[in-house]
DNA sequence: CGGAATCCGACAAGATACTG
DNA sequence: CAGTATCTTGTCGGATTCCG
């Protein structure tokens, strides 16, 4: 896989589209965090919220509800007291993760641009 | 590469940096769109101005000096009248067209969900 | 425990006008 | 042609409070 795909060839308007589609599936600032923590085991609300540095209570909320909705998680509310409320894995979620993975190796591979250490550095401070 | 990686194993922090710093680097509107164009053959500023479906010149020249600065494009000036401006490949880029490529098999694989239906049904209005 | 509702600031993104 | 500069608008995400 190390020749370009599309070089010399024309350009697909529909791949556009599913470029798009993927990006805003996956745009949000903790979702990819939520999956990847998903990807090890179900998390429960609160677990999710210890574990995810920085994120609130209410963005937690939304993005769980909007991952819900596109079909990327499931959400299976248990009637106990108190309540608890479990997120895992859909089949969707599962297919993701190569292309999730290839993105990581490709970070890893690529190192750090300054744009990045900067931003990295300013989210310490 | 159908059963997952990360299943049942320890959550790697290292792991979500590199996750973070992808995301950040593709992060913008119209950066995939403007490498996806890239990947089939330079051009010039122009070009993806007139090609790029809605992207206004303030946010195209912004999207291609951070793309630059990461080292995900090259800008080639030409000194001629009128003046000509080319972009292209570096080799970050094509590494990391695969993982690109990964995801939109995804999306095409897994349709459109509700919500991103209605964000497409708002665009066209 | 796992939310919902409301308010608000910051920054991303658009519109418009001007320039080497 | 390929940008800058400036102003305005819109959306994302955070803080706080309340609830079954």
């Amino acid at each position: 896989m190390d020749v370009p795909i599309a070089k010399n060839r024309d350009v697909k308007p529909e791949e556009y589209a599913e470029l798009r589609r993927a990006l805003t599936l996956i745009s949000g600032k903790w979702k990819l965090e939520i999956l990847w923590l998903l990807y090890h085991r179900p998390h429960r609300f609160g677990e999710l919220l210890r574990t995810i540095n920085g994120v609130t209570q209410h963005m937690l909320t939304r993005q769980l509800r909007e991952l819900e909705a596109d079909g990327l998680v499931t959400r299976t509310v248990f009637a106990e007291v108190p309540p608890r409320v479990e997120y895992g894995m859909t089949d969707a979620t599962i297919a993701l993760e190569p292309a999730i993975w290839a993105l990581m190796e490709w970070s890893r591979e690529f190192g750090t641009p300054a744009r990045i250490a900067a931003e990295a550095k300013a989210a310490r401070d």
